[in-house]
DNA sequence: AAAGCACCTGCGGGAACCCGCACATTTTTG
DNA sequence: CAAAAATGTGCGGGTTCCCGCAGGTGCTTT
């Protein structure tokens, strides 16, 4: 795998972080020949389709399309493309959304914009030559957090989340996620006392000064479990099924 | 004021943002002899209060302690400072935000990190050495929209979307703001037109398939009318007033 | 002064939500 | 395999929400 003509996109809006992350590549990688540059998913996919790149460090957020979606369809394409996701944050949203579109046994990253240039230039390395996982230890400890049952959310808790999240009614969801009402009820249940969004003032006798089904978005968005992108998401599909549903 | 010992003060948290800002600085204005760097809000204000700094460039959305905040505590202590607030986002929450702290007569500008570096220069010249107002015309534009009839919220209905959002129970709201119960329910009903939160599925029968409460949070955050800063600062505010109430 | 507008308030009812109590089914675990 | 979770469903009632109807105040317009 020491060939000498590998190439590499750098998907990234931020033409600082971009030039930034060309400098580093061709540091660490000395036989990296050609690098091409987008600066959205969008471009980022067209990219990748056309010049077949295996090797693609791939920022997360972004205007026009974000990175997961990206990946998603890269991935599509060619599963044993190597992905770097070089990110600000490590939210659980973004962390959920990554590993639950990676395909079986691809090689991909996971590193922190604030991390060092020696571990980013490690972290290329190891992903397109060695084509070993790198994730950064922010971030795992996040995963790690995200499946055990501390504050974990099984995924079709988390499915309800959004949809709650997004103004959806009960009778709604369950039409949507064929539960039965009271089903989806009981996952509310759940999710409330998993949040916490019981705590009363103190000692104070009226029990809870809250709406539990807003304030429960409101705590997961505080605790990173949903950010906007997610929620845009979650939007689109929405909308789709609800246009699929015009009987 | 074409001094030539002009100091200038970079709060941002991103290093090569940071460095990027140094370097437009030092070209942009060769009179500035001395220049200081903050890597957060917190830090931010110190440096501004121990070195007296008249001229701030500043990042909104920063980890420790946001800009705005920063913002206002600077302009608190010298209300003649002059900054430059430095963007991703014009959202309507940062600009609602940022306008309501600038003190009247203050000189500011609110410019995106996507300008160009020449309008970014030109922004630094004018604020700085002209003492006058440079806003992005993306935000100009915002600004119009957010206080025009079009989608524009009084400030007090924006408070009552705000508590929504943290999940205040109508009635607690009530006791917060001082209103009666139906006052607030009559408000809320305003939210919701103004959001046009009742769009049903094309010509079905059931009028919404929507918890109006939380779908108006939903909207309000994909119209940038919230956003995460927003929402993290309701919350202190809130908790605040909380603990005040354990009477 | 009358009319208009913006804001506040009370009343009341239908719908939706929160949730305890019970019980069937499936999956996991020791 | 049996015990223990996790997951799905029904019933019922207390609370909150959504909102139409019906007024009040105070300020601006004509």
């Amino acid at each position: 795998m020491k060939g000498a003509d590998m190439e590499v996109l750098i998907v990234e809006d931020d033409p600082l972080h971009r030039s930034f992350l060309r400098e580093q590549v061709s540091a660490a990688l000395p036989e990296c020949i050609t690098i091409y540059e987008a600066e959205n998913g969008q471009q980022g996919e067209t990219l990748a389709r056309s010049h077949r790149a295996a090797h693609v460090v791939m920022d997360l957020q972004m205007n026009a399309r974000n990175g997961i979606e990206a990946a998603r369809t890269i991935w599509r394409e060619r599963p044993d493309t190597r992905i770097l996701f070089w990110s600000n944050y490590a939210d659980e949203a973004y962390v959920r959304g990554v590993s639950r579109i990676v395909p079986n046994g691809a090689a991909y990253g996971y590193v922190l914009k604030s991390t060092s240039e020696e571990r980013l230039k490690l972290a290329l390395r190891s992903i397109f030559i060695e084509n070993q996982c790198v994730i950064d230890n922010e971030v795992r400890s996040m995963q790690q957090r995200s499946f055990a049952q501390t504050s974990g959310f099984s995924e079709s808790e988390y499915e309800i989340l959004m949809d709650i999240a997004l103004g959806m009614t009960d009778r709604v969801i369950s039409e949507r996620r064929h539960l039965s009402l009271r089903s989806v009820q009981n996952r509310l249940q759940q999710i409330y006392s998993k949040l916490d969004v019981h705590q009363a003032a103190d000692g104070l006798r009226d029990d809870s000064p809250f709406n539990l089904r807003a304030r429960a978005v409101t705590v997961a968005m505080l605790r990173k479990l949903l950010n906007y992108g997610a929620l845009e998401k979650a939007e689109a599909e929405l909308q789709q099924w609800m246009r699929g549903r015009a009987l």
